[in-house]
This record gives C-alpha cells, structure tokens and sequence, in this order.
DNA sequence: CGATAAATTGAAATCCGTTTTCAAAATCGT
DNA sequence: ACGATTTTGAAAACGGATTTCAATTTATCG
C-alpha cells in the first residue's frame, strides 16, 4: 500500500505541485477509508479529526487523487460523485442495495471478456466500463 | 408503438391526472426521438417547434414517463439525466463513445446470466443493472 | 538562512442541472 | 357551464460540484 503514496508525491513532483500537510492529511484518511464515500461523506469524516480543513481542498485533493491515478471516481446516479482506492488495475465492479445502500465489489473475468467481444464487433475500442447490479441484499430481502 | 401511447393515458385515469395537449406532444416528441437526448436537449428540440411548453412542463412529463414505464432513466456520469423509450421489457445496456458521444445498444444473454449467478453467490436479488462501456467509436479511432 | 516566486488554502461565491413554488389557465365530472 | 382540481410556465430555490480571491504556505535559490 505505500505504492499509493508515492505515486502520488511522484505526480505532486512531475506535476511541480506542492506537498502540503493537507494533502498528507487527506491522503492518509483516504487510503484507510474502506467505502464508497461521497466527497461530502468524506469531509464531514475527516472534520471530526482535522476541523480546519475546508470543503474545497478535500474536494481538489480527491480530484488530485483520481487525476493520478491512486482513486478512481464512481457515480451510483444518486447525484453524489464518491471516490475509492483504485487497487492495481484490476477493474470491479459494483452490488448495490437499494435498501440499505451497502456496497459489493466483484469482478468477472467471463463478463469483462465479452464485454471485449461486444465491442469489437461495434469496433470500439474500450477505454473503461462500469457495470452496477442493484437489488435487495439478503438483510434487506428478509425485512422487506 | 401504440402501446406506450395507451400505457400512458391509462396511467393518467389512473392516478386521476388530467390529458393536457402539452403532455400529448411531448409523448410524440419523445416517441418519435431516437437517441438518448438529456431532457435540456430534448426541450431545445422541443421548443423550435413549439416554444410556448416550458423547461418544467418537459421535466416534469419525462418524470412521469418514466413512472409509468414508457420511459427508463439514463445517467452516464456526464451530470445529464437521459430519458430512452423503453422497449418492452428487454434491458439494454450501451456502448459510448467518449469522443464524439456516439450511443450504441446492445445487449447479451449471457451477460446477463452471469450476473445473475454474481447476485446469487453474494445472496442479492437483482431488481436493476446498468452495464456501460466506454471508448472510441471507429470513426474516432481513426482520427485520434 | 531569508527572500521571492509560485502554489495552496478556506470561506464564500458561482455555476449548472434539477426540482419546486405560485398565481393564472386549462381540464374533467357533473 | 360550473366548480373543484390539476397543470402550466416563469422564476425562484435547491444541491452538489467547482471556482474565486486574498491570505498563507511551500519550494527554490542565492
């Protein structure tokens, strides 16, 4: 996990942006954060330890982060952009509840191949993809 | 495509709402129109043809669209809501193309048998999915 | 170590699409 | 045609993302 850290003083360095103890700050509560959190969701988190941090500088911080590649953003359609840990390249994707919003990751490499396929025969070529399932976890399913 | 037209009006008895001449061009613009336009771009095409039905005339008859079935919400990050006419029951999923913003649909049987085994494994119920691939189209490629 | 140029910060303002408000107008049932 | 109810369009409000700006901090270099 120091891999993150680095790469993004590296891109600080290369990009001749400066290290600040924010963006330290941020950066260490971003890496232990284990969720989905929105960026909103984020900084109300970290106001509890660091209350001087303002909204705007979490905000370009976890943009930084995306732009270097340690983060990647994600959109559920509820109008809230979040943020996770991009672990290595491995792409997954997305269970949601629409009850209790619990979040699972997955990945399927049957699926990611035929989603190759599929775009070769519309001649893409794919850059990215996000594939989400929303349903009623097994919680849910039994309350419901 | 009578269908949508009657699943619409029996909506509106039902739910006691009243069939305005507004509401009735709207649901023909929006059944004639092919692609997935953002209700902003929908209503400009709207408007050179009928300037006087207003940008929450649009909005709110698209919402009811959708909560009657004739129409699916579409979200693909850009912070536009999309609205496509939903062909009966068949789920689609697209591809699109980041360059030129060229949609295509698709969909695949066996994508979507695999994500219903990814649900069963993490004991979901699947109620929705959104599939989206991002790329080049070929025409972009091309001139890339 | 200072001095200086450049980047960053936080608060507040702005942006931009969505959604709501409200008074006037249209619709439906009788 | 009447009266209750819904709908309409313009404008305002909303919510989250993004930008502005003056004050502060950082990196660099003599």
């Amino acid at each position: 996990m120091k891999k993150h850290e680095e790469q993004f003083l590296e891109y600080l360095s290369r990009k001749k942006l400066k290290n600040t103890s924010q963006r330290m700050i941020i950066l260490k509560a971003f890496l232990r954060q284990k969720s989905h959190l929105s960026t909103e969701d984020f900084y109300l988190q970290l106001r509890k330890k660091h209350p001087g941090i303002g909204y705007a500088t979490v905000h370009r911080t976890l943009k930084l982060f995306s732009e270097c590649g340690i983060a990647s953003e994600r959109n559920f359609g509820d109008g809230q952009m979040r943020f996770e840990v991009s672990l290595d390249n491995e792409h997954h994707d997305h269970l949601v509840c629409t009850d209790c919003g619990r979040i699972i990751e997955f990945e399927d490499p049957q699926i990611e191949k035929l989603q190759l396929e599929i775009a070769q025969k519309h001649d893409f070529v794919i850059k990215d993809h996000r594939l989400e399932l929303y349903g009623l976890c097994g919680d849910c399913q039994a309350t419901a």
